[in-house]
DNA sequence: CGGAATCCCCATGGATACTG
DNA sequence: CAGTATCCATGGGGATTCCG
């Protein structure tokens, strides 16, 4: 018991900016979708319904501004993909799913 | 290329309510606050300050609500402590951890 | 198709003061 | 010590409309 302390809040300790960071209603969800393999706008919009244009052309443009996704335009259209820092978070969001899965049966 | 289909969105998923349930700016901070020991209220405020009395206690009472924490009233004073489900987070949590100390180095 | 612009709501979070 | 009571600012998220 040389120490019993707890972990103060620093604002550079990374966890505290964590939910922040991700916590986004569908900032997970949108990788999920990119993880396997790179989507159109439309095709995000459809499967990821009810959200509005709107709110998926903001939470994509802060994404890619984060450097969790690129944008590429192509002559068929336009194209999101994931980077390798997005990539990076797909063992975590799976973890989060699995956890969900076994613990939020509503 | 039998099935080429995305998940599409579900509000029955689990994942889909995940950021929603523990997205809250200071819940994953306190359930790793509580993971070494129970705490008092005014010991978690002072570990996560800034953070107001107000805002620390709805989010204590919307945990207690879900299931996360419990609230104990004992002769010495009022203690928080992790239930099963909170505790479940905690690996979950660390993994969080790990990624952001690992790619957020802000 | 892939958005941008506009308007709006309200839940989250914070500041301050007060209380048993 | 452990909160509650007000008040308030911000913005995330949504509905609708318009555009190249």
């Amino acid at each position: 018991m040389t120490t019993d302390q707890l972990p103060t809040f620093d604002p550079r300790c990374p966890m505290s900016t964590f939910p922040v960071q991700i916590g986004g209603r569908w900032t997970a969800m949108i990788i999920q979708c990119l993880d396997r393999r790179p989507c159109r706008f439309g095709e995000l919009r459809r499967h990821l319904s009810p959200v509005s244009a709107k709110v998926l052309s903001e939470t994509l443009q802060s994404m890619e501004a984060d450097g969790y996704l690129v944008r590429t335009e192509t002559a068929e259209g336009v194209s999101y993909a994931l980077t390798d820092l997005g990539g990076s978070l797909i063992p975590l969001i799976r973890a989060a799913r699995t956890w969900a899965s076994e613990h939020l049966d509503d």
